[in-house]
DNA sequence: TCACCAAATGCAACTGCCTTGCATTTGCAT
DNA sequence: ATGCAAATGCAAGGCAGTTGCATTTGGTGA
């Protein structure tokens, strides 16, 4: 199969290497549109795939992390860990309240800020992470009052 | 004691008892300049006053992030909850990776995309979290090569 | 192709953060 | 003062994630 052949070749770029489960989980990152909780990805492979263990899903994640090959956050409402392939594109999420849903958008805003904060105080930015909670649209039928997470 | 007579009077307004544990619990919040971990609390109410639990100070953080008086939120290496006296400004941090110094300021580049979410795909924000790391004035010289620091 | 070795994996036990159940204590209204 | 709901302490438990160790596997060099 020659998909497995373009992990293969990723992974050894890398310095690692390209087994059966580390192919299954670039695989399946691909193939997932939102980043993923490491239990999710081990009940998709179990399900689709052979077996595996828990604790390798986190060792795999943890070196994928390492090489930058994965991005990993933290899921703002519970604190756990999500993954998701890093595309080396500048991205942000929109966390729906509603739904928990997860949607990755382009738009950034910090370039201005960046530029008022050089003159303001001398701060050069090199990084920064934002995140955007609110009401998707099929979930702004169902909105509640405001909560916690206007405060956020 | 006066200053007590201010937590009770804001607890009561928050239709919660003002207790020994709650009172230096606020207290302690006002006086950190950071935001900090449950344990972080739970160490110096050991040190300075009477004897509390752990699961006390979970719980009282708990019930002041219901009722809004303090923000909780999860630090970004380690995924540790984080709790902070609600000022209830809209301010956000400018972390030195050089010498992890932490800065506050006022500028808020969320407003334009805020419609413009709106606009595109039907997205209403209720609130959003944006953490910036780069070098302050003093650790520019010192600035090391891009590192991890640059994904986030 | 084979044999070897470091790296990867499975399994089970374990850690750390946080939560919960329950008996006791405390704040506050009456 | 007294009674009751709410708060607390204590101990056990839950869950995400980690680790130690024996076994298996991928890749390299003969």
């Amino acid at each position: 199969m020659e998909e497995n052949s373009k992990y293969k070749e990723l992974l050894n770029r890398e310095g690692i290497k390209s087994t059966r489960h580390r192919n299954a989980i670039l695989k399946l990152l691909e193939e997932s549109e939102f980043p993923q909780t490491a239990e999710q990805l081990y009940i998709t492979l179990r399900e689709k795939t052979a077996s595996i263990d828990l604790s390798t899903v986190y060792r795999t994640l943890d070196t994928f992390a390492s090489k930058s090959l994965v991005l990993k956050s933290n899921r703002v409402d519970d604190g756990k860990a999500l993954y998701e392939l890093n595309h080396n594109e500048h991205k942000h999420h929109l966390l729906c309240v509603g739904c928990h849903k997860l949607i990755s958008i382009e738009d950034c805003p910090i370039g201005e800020l960046k530029q008022t904060l050089k003159n303001k105080i001398d701060f050069d930015i090199t990084g920064h992470k934002l995140e955007i909670y609110g009401y998707c649209h099929d979930c702004k039928k169902y909105k509640l009052p405001p909560s916690d997470h206007d405060n956020l």
